[in-house]
DNA sequence: CTGAAAGCGCTTACAG
DNA sequence: CTGAAAGCGCTTACAG
């Protein structure tokens, strides 16, 4: 079926190992018979099998990823395809995987890619999902923003914590005085970061947070209600996406952005900067953080686990304003 | 290093072979000696060499799919999530490639796949590259809407151009007459879908077609200035990205949407369902498309190649609707 | 500069 | 029901 070394060595009238030398350039070959050789190859649509090189070499260059689950927002898809550019760059190929939806068929994947993947990058992993119990497989294992606990991995988190204090901060400073945060639970930096920006907002200002399952367009827009009902004249949500189902929302309503309500949203997508208005948002630091996770993947871990943290982004556009009717303008600073 | 089936075989005190058969049960062994086999596996945290297993069977159990070159739409991200799903249940696992930048490396990449993916589906491919050259290499190839000219392959294709039709017939019900399309050069299916529409609008209809260079928000904003000029009623955007951002432009410009200028899309971005106005869209069928390319994919290669033809589904929003200011309507239908 | 041998870790096909 | 042998296609380490 496939051309072997050995079928490219018999055409060539040469030895496997002479072929294989010729072929790689891993060893001196008379120029005639490497030519020879090279002539043997092309002719015979030689392409190396790369299972047998990874059996004896003991390394098969591939690196899993592992995505959210549903994966469909572009911030996910950039650092996938930031990550794809970068391993190929390193010699390396990508092996991608969705987040199964149990533990143990998370498990079962890897376990799978044993002999595959020699590291694993996990771009999400669930906060009650056992991360110790990776230990059991022979892989290098990293994190990319999932929050994790544990400091048995290396991780490399965004700053969230501080990304969504500038954002927060930022509607403060245009004389908002109701402030929401719409997002899921389990999202402790962003939470944090509200808080905290809240915390040094001094008297005057109310806060809610509003839970929401997802964090897509339909849960922005679904937030809206809650949000009319807090009588929020600002909102950070959790992601673009969230944000911009929230407009329309508000376009529905009648609520004008940024005048009556001012809106930050997370994430940098694309269509954020274009929207109307243009959304404020926070920017992840995607190259540094791929770059130092390609980096991680391909080196031997025999250091001890890190946590490397890189600053997040305020991008500032149009979606935070001078309120309409500005209210309490006189307790703010 | 990682657990070899030899160690396990030795732990539990019995030959290689029958360790194996009863890790993967793929024999008869006595149940107590399975028992002791299975302790052993966990304990010493066997998994499988995969790369042995491939060079064994001759087969990976990996498929290869390439992207597009700059991966950041949510339509080729929704492929990518459904074939990854789709592949994963039947037992494959899913290596990731964006396509090179020119079709040299795109063969050095393949190449290096010689081996570990026995089939590649393509999501893009360049017009003007040799195809025919594929044939050098052995894996499978097949193509998901590539709008490739040769037949030596099999390609799974949604029909731009009714679809495309479909959406400019909507346009022209709306009572619209100076219509255009806003693309790039290369898109046969959308091209033509136009224009046959077109076709039968019968007279009093003109028409534009506006190339653009890429396909993004900012290529449909920078459209924005020409179809001023061509004092265009109606747009037909070969991406949904594009139509949010001329939506941007008619914002900026004051121009009404639908009441000045109705719109349409392709792709059925989820952004689109929430913009203000809801954008009329052509929705690919990509569960169709995906399950065929994955039932081709894992099918041996001996038929002929196939051309397979799903429809697109036209997806009325609120962009296409009573102009403000209708001209000409007595010549219209 | 070149070749014969051994082995990576499995699985297939055969013999007990 | 179990084991010894052979081999997938390459590469490493050695001997000429």
């Amino acid at each position: 079926m496939a051309t072997t070394l050995k079928m490219v060595a018999e055409k060539a009238g040469v030895s496997i190992r002479t072929a294989g030398r010729a072929l790689s350039g891993s060893g001196p070959v008379k120029a005639e018979v490497a030519r020879r050789v090279l002539a043997a190859a092309r002719e015979l649509h030689y392409v190396p099998n790369a299972a047998a090189r990874s059996l004896k070499q003991r390394a098969c260059r591939i690196v899993g990823v592992i995505s959210e689950a549903n994966l469909q927002n572009e911030c996910g898809l950039r650092r996938i395809s930031l990550l794809e550019g970068a391993l190929r760059e390193a010699g390396r190929h990508t092996l991608l995987g969705a987040l199964p939806e149990s533990f143990e068929e998370l498990m079962k994947l890897l376990r799978s890619w044993t002999g595959i993947a020699e590291s694993v990058i996990f771009l999400a992993w669930p906060s009650s999902w056992p991360v110790e119990k990776l230990h059991a497989l022979p892989q290098r294992f990293l994190f990319i923003d999932c929050e994790l606990e544990s400091a048995e991995f290396d991780r490399i988190e965004t700053d969230r914590t501080s990304g969504v204090a500038a954002a927060v901060t930022e509607l403060l400073r245009a004389g908002r005085r109701r402030i929401a945060r719409v997002g899921t639970d389990h999202a402790a930096g962003r939470r944090t970061g509200f808080e905290q920006a809240l915390a040094e907002a001094g008297d005057g200002v109310e806060s809610r947070f509003i839970s929401s399952s997802g964090l897509e367009f339909a849960d922005g827009f679904a937030a809206g209600r809650a949000l009319e009902e807090f009588r929020a004249d600002a909102v950070f949500f959790d992601t673009d996406r969230m944000a911009l189902g929230f407009y329309r929302y508000a376009s529905e309503k009648g609520i004008s952005i940024p005048g009556t309500v001012a809106v930050a949203g997370f994430d940098d997508d694309a269509a954020g900067a274009f929207a109307i208005p243009a959304l404020t948002t926070v920017a992840h630091p995607d190259t540094e953080t791929v770059r130092r996770a390609v980096e991680k993947a391909l080196s031997p871990a025999e250091s001890e686990p890190e946590l490397i943290v890189y600053p997040a982004r305020l991008v500032r556009r149009e979606s935070i304003g001078i309120p309409n009717n500005p209210h309490q303008q006189e307790t703010g600073k």
